[in-house]
DNA sequence: TAGTAAACCTGACGAATGTCATAATATTTA
DNA sequence: TAAATATTATGACATTCGTCAGGTTTACTA
């Protein structure tokens, strides 16, 4: 087995609740966890498990998808570096009601459900952190919701890259998608065949917004992705 | 204005994290909150204002919904009496991704942030008990992203049935549909135009699935609806 | 690095669904 | 209760999108 990182000196934590433990209840959590390198495509948890804690990404990037019921994949979100998963299975004590898959090698530690369900007792900010997440959680769920059920694909695919580029970040050059995702998984975010999609960035293609070259995609007009994904301007 | 209801005295409290409370600080709760009557259309909160409080359903019937860019409504949810509302956007302290409209006359009350913080920041089990809350929300907006995104209408228009039974009940006959949805607020469900439920409905109705008069649903065959609706048996 | 499998891409076609128009009916309100 | 309004209902048509088939390119793996 490979070296176990240290929680109070790994950076991943300042992003998460976990930032608010204090010296003590940390190093006890730091030695209960699990630390564990998953290559692409192998699961940190699927759909219908019971949860046994949850998942803190020291390094990588995962999906959370969902089966839906013709044995298609749905993408749900994802996560990456700083970001804990899995939060909503165990507190609702059932099981996982989606999977969680790395899209590129990720070292990713599990977290007890003792230790976390003790931590967000007896630590009120921490447990505020995590109700805070579940908040954020909930309005993404709504604002995806209303997408999947009221844009065409053409702007659903827009958006899909920008929520990608989100996720995934871009290249030195700032344009270029730092993402693994084959045109299928993009179809998984968009809820369509992966036809639709290639000939959606086909048209993309066409019109400069974007340019590929295999499975990478650059974004060259932002501004034009964005007014056709038909994003609300706050 | 009318006799504001006593806390301890309703049997609302008791479906929702308010049960958590001590007497004390019940009472406290109790005294600050405030109650108001609202008709049917009438907006509790709209998307875009900042929360003041959460809300509680004291007794009746309302639609979370949301704007679609191109203007139309989306219904995320629904809840009723011993509900508790309007949570993420207090807790992720920003301004409300949707709004809050009665289906039917309606008395809720508006329990302030201070006290709804202080009982949350102070009782664990209260805290646990909204995070539970929100990890169901979020379990429940993955299921409809993918049904949404994966399923046609007419799959969709035999689950709105089901969600509009589950959410509004049924008449002492055990068929009849409690609720005062529009075929456009279905349609508002669904994610898709009114006519496209109307004419499905119409299938449903063909087939001896439902019977209709005016704006009443009777669920005929409740089974044929589920097998359409493609429901996964857990 | 070569071979193999997977992923990408395009065309053709049909089914599903959105839109517009219009009539009939139910519901609301004065 | 009657008139006014909103809702329900159906038809016709255009468009979008899913599916199947095929050839090409890319990426993985031995």
């Amino acid at each position: 087995m490979f070296k176990q990182p240290e929680c109070s000196s790994c950076g991943s934590r300042l992003s998460t609740c976990i930032i608010e433990l204090e010296p003590g209840p940390l190093s006890e959590l730091s030695q209960s966890k699990h630390s564990q390198l998953y290559s692409r495509n192998s699961y940190v948890f699927a759909e219908g498990q019971y949860p046994r804690g949850v998942y803190c990404i020291h390094r990588g990037h995962v999906k959370i998808s969902k089966e839906s019921p013709d044995g298609r994949e749905h993408i749900v979100s994802f996560a990456g570096t700083g970001d804990i998963i899995g939060y909503s299975a165990l507190l609702a004590a059932e099981k996982y009601g989606v999977s969680c898959i790395a899209v590129q090698d990720s070292s990713i530690c599990l977290i007890p459900s003792e230790i976390f369900f003790r931590n967000i007792r007896d630590n009120p900010s921490m447990a505020l952190n995590v109700m805070q997440r579940l908040s954020s959680e909930v309005r993404f769920s709504h604002q995806r919701m209303v997408e999947l059920a009221h844009k065409s694909i053409r702007e659903r695919v827009a958006e899909a890259l920008l929520i990608i580029k989100e996720a995934f970040g871009v290249d030195h050059d700032g344009i270029t998608l730092l993402s693994p995702l084959t045109r299928e998984e993009i179809a998984s975010i968009v809820g369509t065949a992966p036809e639709s999609v290639i000939r959606t960035l086909s048209e993309f293609k066409s019109d400069r917004l974007i340019a590929t070259n295999g499975r990478t995609i650059k974004l060259l007009n932002l501004k034009g992705l964005l007014h056709i994904a038909n994003i609300r301007t706050p």
